[in-house]
DNA sequence: ATGTCACTCGGAGAGTGA
């Protein structure tokens, strides 16, 4: 079974690469970020001709996150993270596809720090913090994937001094996610390559894809089940290299059948 | 600070976010 997460920043404006991705690689499950498109314009229709149902939580402009899975029921169990009624922003869903608990995501990018969207970010972190937990105690095959717009650890970003006050790096943001982890979760990715460099980002600013100057934001949590059944991961990194792509790239995992 | 995209409104291109 193959699960990939996407930013695509923008559904409707990516809708030609994600296709073409998406015959390319095929993936069973698929969670998407960034969609920036009200919830009565996503283009189910032409998901489903590629072979996707969906589940989809859109906003006008920003945010917005779906989980797609091909021959595949999804069963939606959670829309918005719980623990503030007055969040309107479109940046979590949860469903259940074929026995495993998907929760998508979209952290907030946070900048500029400090100011309020830094402190939504930390406060949206902490309500996720708390959802990690409640997860774990359910005690069954859990994924948290998406862009969590964390940068791990230095070996995760190309030039590390340059992004020291940035919110995607700074101490109590990587304090945080280490705190996730903390909880036992896995970061698929590094399991299976502790001492890559691995990138899933690269601005569209001066040329940061041509030079490799990129970031690992996006990510993929496995609960403890899951864990054992873990047997590969990557990231199609050539598909930032195509016309018209997104910022990031997609990131995928496998996993063995149960 | 810079750079480049995608979005909105409104019907061009400035403003916002990333």
């Amino acid at each position: 079974m193959k699960i990939a997460t996407y930013n695509v920043n923008g559904i409707n404006a990516r809708l030609p690469v994600l296709l073409r991705w998406l015959e390319f690689t095929a993936p069973d499950v698929v969670c998407l970020q960034e969609l920036k498109t009200p919830q009565e314009k996503f283009p189910a229709d032409i998901i489903a001709e590629a072979g996707y149902q969906g589940i989809w939580h859109g906003q006008k402009s920003w945010n917005g996150v779906a989980i797609l899975a091909r021959n595949l029921e999804i069963k939606e169990v959670g829309r918005g993270l719980p623990g503030d009624e007055t969040d309107t922003q479109s940046r979590y869903l949860e469903a259940m596809v074929n026995n495993i608990r998907i929760g998508c995501l979209y952290l907030p990018n946070g900048n500029p720090t400090p100011g309020p969207k830094f402190d939504y970010k930390m406060q949206w972190f902490e309500r996720l913090a708390n959802r990690a937990t409640e997860l774990l105690a359910l005690d069954e095959p859990i994924i948290l994937t998406g862009d969590f717009n964390v940068i791990p650890t230095e070996q995760d970003v190309y030039r590390p001094e340059r992004w020291l006050e940035d919110a995607l790096f700074l101490p109590e943001v990587r304090q945080a996610y280490q705190n996730l982890l903390q909880q036992g979760w896995t970061d698929a990715i590094r399991k299976l390559y502790p001492d890559e460099k691995i990138y899933t980002f690269w601005d569209y600013f001066r040329n940061a894809y041509g030079r490799d100057a990129g970031l690992r934001i996006d990510h993929f949590l496995l609960s403890p089940h899951l864990v054992p059944r873990l047997t590969a991961a990557g990231v199609d990194r050539d598909v930032r290299g195509w016309e018209k792509s997104s910022d990031h790239a997609p990131v995928w995992i496998e996993l063995a059948d149960k």
